[in-house]
DNA sequence: GTGAAAGCGCTAACAG
DNA sequence: CTGTTAGCGCTTTCAC
């Protein structure tokens, strides 16, 4: 248990300098025989070198940092993993902040990534644009994934509701379409998902369609109002704080005080989980009293009876893509990526009657 | 966006030496006069020290990793934001990975981890006692949770099947048990809870029971065995291997093979899922044609009809005293901690009949 | 009480 | 091709 090897103890037990060593162990330019010698004396040593001492010297911490709202969500389980996946395959390391959806804690969070030196990172912002430009000042690469922070308080900045649209247009003259967002980001087509969804519904004979949303759910309720179309009955969207509870109360007061509905869409998971609790408590029978459709496909969605028909999102893929932008984000500032979504018709939506 | 100021720049902006600047950051000695001017140079500066020039001189990173198999399965969510609690209390950085319940990713991220000089692990450990020899002999303090790492292969060491009881038994004479593990850990009393459940469903009238077993369950089989007593029929004793096509396979063909068995005990919370979807596949009903308890108690547990009985261990709790562990395992090597588990009675399990 | 100086392990000039 | 050298930002003796 002694302490490891550095790249002096090769050096001298291979009779070369630490540069040397350091070139050889970098894909360096040296001599067949010396590289040789070198790997032989660096295995044999068990050598590993230590990221501290490069990291330093090049001031900046190698790997990603990732911020997530809650891992107790599946849908945010899946997009560490593809995060994960990317980081493994690249070797970096990934640190991980779970935020709960609270920008306080983000703040402190990206805080300490900032004192690790971590300088780049992927986020599910839970702040808005003011929270985040301590980032951005501080030359962080950030990547927002499933979604983008709010435009700060004060400005009247349209684009985080449209940048779903936007990305998809590339049909448009630059000129016409407003500036992309200052981060790239990896989002899912939400407004197509919502409004595939919502359509469904009307098809269904639906017109009491509620939106059930959770924080950083703007795009999604943006969307929902503009494919339910004009005057939206603005009792009938309802916003839960995040946790279980709150999602529940929200789910349960909105079949409470709105018993005409005859449909909702649950903006994530875990408001969709509320709903069908709340709707069961309640005595609501899915699809007959009332039809559910949930964005998000996790893999309890078909476990629920009826299965919970379903706006799926490729959570892991989102998560794969965005730490590939971080990664390899030498080349300048990326432009986002829009993934498709797929409407999953499974058991929870029936017939208006 | 230029560089941070480094210690340097305050002790000049603040006409002492960097020496000064670190004891009064650090909370050595200074007087007021100089610490308060410190202090204040320094936040005008916004100066936040670098954490690697840290590291580096103290030959150690602070923080610590958390090695998981998989960041989809609800519980290790819990036990991952039970980690991140505690680490964020105590402004840790926490290094993640995600190992597949493969000892071969694993050790690839222990290596990973040994690059950072990250010396503090907590891990559910997917490899054997072998995988785990380099952690130790490298000198990371390790904590495990959930599960033990299996005796190296050829060892015969019951230590980690009999743990279980170790642990709680704190009234045998210490010269009476066996060593205790050599790395602390935090597990959930699968004994009690797997005893219990086998209990509840002989109570119910069943008598053929099968267990349904992943990656990591081996001291939940062996519980098994022990509750339902003697010669346990093999054929009821099944293992997939830790990923959702896997335990849909295994569920599906020990229904299909055992069609007389009446009950079945899902060793975790993927196989519990993979049961319900074989049952609902073969048109088998829950609980009529066969009852089902699930081990972990996760949120959509509740939205299964019906919904599942299950045996409940703390995740949460469980990654939150493990980081506990690690974080101040200074003073020498901490005890295990064994915690409770609970029979949650839903309505997967009916009488025999 | 405080400053100067010596590195921690590594890479990147810069000479040979 | 390869060795020497100068730090990266910080903590920690060791003098003053």
């Amino acid at each position: 248990m002694e302490r490891r090897a550095t790249i002096k103890d090769v050096a001298e037990a291979a009779g070369v300098g630490v540069a040397t060593v350091s070139r050889v162990l970098s894909g360096g330019s040296a001599s067949p025989r010396t590289r040789e010698r070198v790997l032989a004396v660096a295995a044999q040593l068990d050598y590993r070198p230590s990221a501290l001492g490069r990291n330093l010297r090049q001031r900046r911490t190698g790997g990603m940092g990732l911020l997530v709202p809650d891992l107790t969500d599946t849908f945010y389980g899946q997009l560490a993993e593809g995060v994960l996946a990317c980081a493994r395959s690249a070797g970096e390391p990934v640190v991980i902040g779970s935020t709960g959806d609270d920008p306080e804690q983000e703040s402190e969070l990206i805080g300490m990534l900032l004192e690790q030196s971590v300088d780049r990172l992927i986020a599910v912002p839970a702040g808005d644009a003011e929270t985040w430009a301590p980032a951005a000042r501080a030359g962080m690469t950030v990547v927002f994934a499933d979604r983008l922070p709010a435009p700060a308080a004060g400005e009247e900045d349209p684009r985080a509701a449209a940048v779903g649209d936007l990305m998809l247009l590339d049909g448009l003259s630059p000129a016409a379409r407003p500036r992309p967002p200052e981060a790239p980001s990896v989002l899912a087509d939400d407004r197509a998902g919502i409004r595939t969804a919502v359509r469904y519904l009307r098809g269904l004979g639906h017109r009491r369609i509620a939106f059930l949303g959770g924080p950083g759910h703007d795009r999604r309720v943006a969307a929902f109002r503009e494919a339910v179309g004009a005057p939206v009955d603005e009792e009938l969207v309802v916003f839960a704080t995040g946790s279980r509870d709150s999602a529940y109360a929200a789910a349960s007061g909105l079949f409470q005080s709105r018993p005409d509905l005859s449909a909702v869409v649950a903006g994530g998971n875990v408001l969709g989980e509320a709903a069908v609790l709340a709707a069961r408590e309640l005595d609501l029978r899915v699809p007959r009293d009332v039809s559910l459709i949930m964005y998000d496909d996790v893999p309890w969605a078909e476990l629920c009876s009826p299965p919970l028909t379903v706006i799926a999102q490729p959570g892991r893929d989102m998560g794969y893509r965005a730490a590939e932008l971080v990664l390899r984000s030498g080349g300048r500032r990326a432009r986002g990526v829009v993934l498709p979504t797929e409407l999953i018709i499974r058991g929870s939506c029936g017939p208006h009657r």
